[in-house]
DNA sequence: GCAGTATGTTTACGGTGCTCACATGAGAGC
DNA sequence: GCTCTCATGTGAGCACCGTAAACATACTGC
């Protein structure tokens, strides 16, 4: 029973439950701070300094777990895209994360991010690794890392730009499909000098 | 003279010193808090409520004029871009904005923006208009609205994960061959289901 | 059992956004 | 030219924040 929570002065596994806490009020629309985490975990305001160095420290685990989240979420479709209109539908999967948390989204992105020695930069590239993979695959011509950084970046951006309210949307449909046709766009623009 | 700044007990024009000495903190770098510029302003802390009504409206006031001052870059060169690589000249303008002022492109983007009735929304549709003209102009024969937001996307993806230090960056130079591989690779892909 | 250490608490400091009551003085109306 | 008004600036004060230092507790290895 040591690794339980039995709520005595040592609470057991306060990191833990601060990370899981910090989540849910992310996920909530709260807005976040550890004092207000260490409150609702039932904690003393300065009990989190035991486990992370400072706020940024727990951002920064957060935006971790949050990265191998959407990594999940981009392998959850099973059979990776195989023809652009797939690879919209992988685009989406990208673009929902950011929109269904947002604020988390904000952490994991949105900040400078140059955490030496963490298992942050590692998430983070293995999303790139898995894009990579992903137009590899379906553009097997094209220059490699090159793709994968274009890639990312689109689905990035539209991310960002609906999530910052830049592209006027009203609903998840929207959204979709505008993704759908900006890959749509992209992919096929041929430039007007190479006719 | 009833517009110099006197320096009296009344400022004069207040709220435009407010502007540009939080401009002046956001590219020095310095983290940015209303009594700060208040402060260094020389007004009293609460001096700026008169003239904003929270932080929100004094970061949103900036973030139109930054859209503004983006959007004379993208205009400075002179003649719009012409072919795939003028192209990626010109997104390199966008990131390089990026990099040049991190805190107001931050301020520009990564939050809300639900500002209604804002001249900060018309400067980012501005922004928008203007990229897809330029991509109109390319790509004649393409979906013009989505491929405006796909490119705006590509470009606004680049410049966030470079600002964010997603995508591992030693030298400007190496920067903009990034930048300029990626809009090759992306607007040269062909899918191998086409071949 | 006992020492040492990991973990949680308390108190405190300076900073922040924001509100409200008050001070000032520029300009409108006479 | 005088006064009244009201936009503009000041000051004190609130609740919150992040963080540090000193202290309390209880688990752990010996």
């Amino acid at each position: 029973m040591s690794t339980s929570s039995k709520a005595g002065y040592h609470h057991g596994n306060l990191r833990e439950t601060l990370l899981t806490t910090a989540m849910r009020m992310l996920e909530e629309g709260e807005s976040f701070s550890l004092r207000a985490v260490a409150r609702r975990a039932g904690v003393s305001p300065t009990a989190p300094y035991r486990h992370f160095a400072d706020r940024d420290a727990l951002e920064s685990a957060l935006a971790a777990e949050g990265l191998r989240d959407l990594k999940a979420d981009l392998l959850k479709g099973g059979e990776p895209p195989r023809s652009v209109s797939d690879l919209a539908e992988f685009g989406n999967v990208y673009v929902n994360f950011a929109l269904r948390r947002p604020a988390l989204f904000r952490l994991m992105f949105g900040n400078e991010c140059d955490d030496t020695n963490d298992d942050r930069v590692r998430a983070a590239a293995e999303v790139h690794e898995l894009l990579g993979g992903v137009l590899g695959g379906i553009f097997p011509d094209a220059d490699a890392p090159s793709l994968a950084t274009a890639g990312w970046a689109l689905v990035h951006g539209l991310a960002c730009l609906h999530l910052d309210g830049k592209l006027a949307t009203t609903s998840p449909d929207e959204v979709a499909n505008r993704v759908r046709s900006s890959f749509d766009a992209i992919f096929s623009a041929r430039a007007s000098a190479s006719k």
